[in-house]
DNA sequence: TGCCTTTGCGTACTTTTGACGTAAAGATAC
DNA sequence: GTATCTTTACGTCAAAAGTACGCAAAGGCA
């Protein structure tokens, strides 16, 4: 009934099986602990090269499920807050070479060689709570400070850098709460956005700021074992979800 | 020197080979004409049925050129500014069967029937340098006004709305400028904002705002052809880059 | 000419933000 | 025990940003 053109339709067809690709998931996993933002990396066997965690999405998985997948099984968490924030598909993200010699995995060299596309995901953990998990490529899985993070394999140290700046970005709709323990005082906090803004606030606003939200109730214990006047505890107060975007629906003729 | 098992490394080659994916890039291009935001849609050969504009990414294309190509040949414009928003990979994104058999192609169903990954990018564009054109599957290409988009193959519809509370998220760091022509009237970037954020403003108090900011520029002209009296003719000044976000860079070991 | 709408600019009030003062709590030094 | 020092938990005050609304001039139309 249509009049498509043959040969265009077998063309575009040919083109159309070259549009396959590698599509993988790299996870920034963001904890905090003793003042400081952290990343779970991972050090893969018999070397002393670093990487972010990250895996494969299967045939018909949902990208967020392969996240969600990937990510539980490094940290040993079950729900983790996970937020795409970017794809890295540049033609070249790396150098594959050098990066293969590091890495010398007893593998086919070419199948490994094709250009891969990532999916750039950041969870926000309570980092007490995950059970650190290297995969079978791997055989450390630590915490690194933000700021002591080496020179990572493939173009992870970009990928970080990308995933801060996102979570600087939607910091103020993000749940931060995921990153604290059920308890936490006021000061902590301070530190917490502190370090994900890179700036420092004035203890003194940042109280009232915070407190004027109204997200917090203060029980009645204080922090023991602190070396100057104890703060009290705070915790978030229940429901108050915090990502909340406007409905939008399509309109359906 | 590393021991690998070897079972497992066969193991994961083969998955590894299963986690190849069709990954294809969908475009919410605006346009803002006649006081309306306005997007970009093409009817298919033969049919009644309008989609976005999208394409495939090649193999080794990076995704950003990807998306700059695809866009270009809708649009004629040579430079879009574009914006990756979100990638959409559920495990089922819409009736494949049913939109099949709405765009009957003469191709071999197997092939098309792989769940495809979108990468979703939206472009600001300036409507009247637009010039729509359609691909070899369409045969009409043009501008829907927000308000009026029909009910759209694959899930085209939720596309859009997911790009518009993007738009409307990174709205005061995004150069709205791409989507006026080079002259416009303070009213004019008015209807522009309201639309964008889908609420009205009160005329006074945004011209104040949008005069402080110092971004723009008024001309000794005014507006003529108004039922009113007439306003007058502005511009963005050159320089101000309005994109800045702080760098970031890893630290090298 | 009178009436209506829109533009261009102004005034006044409220809310938010930011700088900074300070007393109480807890630890340490003498 | 007392002086000192740091940190917490408030409070004050002024600048800045946001919001409500007044109004005259410009232009079209009856």
């Amino acid at each position: 009934m249509t009049e498509y053109n043959d040969p265009a339709v077998r063309y575009y067809q040919e083109v159309f099986d070259q549009c396959i690709h590698y599509l993988s998931i790299d996870g920034v996993i963001f904890g905090f602990h003793q003042n400081q933002l952290k990343v779970l990396l991972l050090r893969w066997k018999g070397t002393d090269a670093w990487s972010l965690p990250g895996g494969f999405i299967r045939k018909a998985e949902s990208v967020d499920v392969a996240a969600q997948r990937i990510m539980q099984e490094r940290t040993g968490l079950d729900a983790l807050y996970l937020q795409q924030f970017h794809v890295f598909g540049e033609a070249v993200r790396y150098d594959q070479e050098a990066t293969w010699r590091k890495i010398n995995l007893p593998v086919d060299g070419a199948k490994w060689s094709e250009r891969t596309i990532s999916l750039g995901y950041y969870a926000l953990v309570e980092h007490s709570k995950v059970i650190p998990t290297p995969d079978f490529l791997t055989e450390v899985c630590a915490w690194w400070s933000l700021d002591d993070v080496p020179a990572l394999l493939f173009d992870h140290n970009h990928i970080i850098a990308v995933a801060l700046l996102s979570l600087r970005k939607d910091f103020n709709d993000q749940p931060l709460n995921h990153l604290l323990p059920d308890t936490f005082t006021i000061p902590e906090l301070q530190r917490l956005h502190e370090t994900i803004l890179g700036l420092s606030l004035d203890g003194r606003n940042f109280y009232k700021k915070v407190m004027a939200s109204g997200q917090l109730e203060r029980l009645s214990e204080r922090r023991a074992g602190t070396p100057h006047k104890a703060p009290f505890l705070y915790r978030f107060k229940p429901s108050e979800p915090t990502n909340r975007l406007p409905t939008l629906e399509a309109k359906t003729a």
